[in-house]
DNA sequence: TCAGTTGTTTATAT
DNA sequence: AATATAAACAACTG
């Protein structure tokens, strides 16, 4: 599921649910999920906390409290859930969190991502590691220098999140695509312009992809609508897609568009 | 049975 | 220090 967009999601649907909400309860049906807690310390440290209005920082849910930061991380089938009760839990629900009028339940089938605890921000911050600013944030000025220091493949240093936080693999393809980029294209040969292109791609990508949930479905004209189906074509020229793999990622783009 | 999956982290080599 | 590659994590789908 998640990139920016549908964490971006996850943050609105926290703050609808949990903000200046007071926490009852915490239950782990799966200690594995928690990454640098226990269950039992992860449950004293929230019991009778409130939530403030959360953040996201690309990828990762920050939701803070009066006291400590619980930070979420969605993995690749992450998602939060609601009940007005127990009832309806479902075996994929590995951690559990009881406010005063529901609970909020976070899924995870792959279990990759998980929960981790953080007392304050500085603490959050070395948790969250060197991530670049939010995709959704970023300035032109400051993607061009923070461009400017990389080199090598462009699509793997767009996923790696300390060029900027937030795009990951359908999302970097769609960017590029709209940029006309090829995705192994070497960044120290592209130009100014291509780098302005890739910047606004990427803006109206995530921007767009934000406004509307189901993307994938709905966008009918973007890359994300064709890839994965047989003999897919270029929404724009109709050339057959390549799939290849870039950066260990399984990459699509067009021969004919992007050079 | 096997390839494939919207994400990171780690190890190893360059 | 960065970059490149592969593998691991984990569980399910087609």
């Amino acid at each position: 599921m998640p990139e920016l967009p549908e964490v971006e999601h996850e943050r609105r649907f926290f703050a609808e649910h949990a903000a200046a909400r007071r926490v009852t309860d915490v239950v782990v049906t799966d200690a594995g999920i928690l990454r640098n807690v226990e269950p039992e310390t992860l449950r004293s440290a929230l019991r009778g906390r409130r939530f403030d209005d959360p953040d996201r920082h690309g990828k990762w849910l920050l939701a803070w409290t009066d006291g400590p930061v619980l930070l979420v991380h969605f993995g690749m089938t992450g998602t939060l859930e609601w009940g007005e009760d127990a009832s309806g839990r479902h075996p994929w629900d590995r951690a559990i969190v009881v406010l005063e009028d529901g609970e909020l339940r976070y899924r995870n089938v792959r279990k990759l991502g998980g929960l981790w605890l953080a007392h304050d921000a500085a603490e959050a911050e070395a948790i969250l590691g060197p991530l670049g600013p939010d995709a959704l944030d970023v300035r032109r000025r400051q993607f061009h220098d923070l461009l400017s220091r990389r080199r090598g493949q462009i699509k793997p240093v767009f996923l790696g999140q300390r060029l900027v936080a937030g795009v990951g693999n359908l999302l970097a393809d769609e960017a590029l695509w709209q940029a006309r980029i090829h995705p192994s294209r070497r960044i120290e040969t592209l130009s100014d312009t291509d780098r302005d292109r890739l910047y606004d791609a990427m803006k109206a990508v995530v921007r767009e992809a934000v406004r509307r949930q189901d993307y994938v479905r709905q966008k009918r004209r973007w890359l994300v609508s064709v890839r994965g189906t047989p003999d897919a074509a270029c929404p724009r020229c109709g050339t057959p897609l390549v799939r290849s793999v870039v950066g260990g990622r399984t990459t699509y783009h067009c021969p004919s568009c992007q050079r």
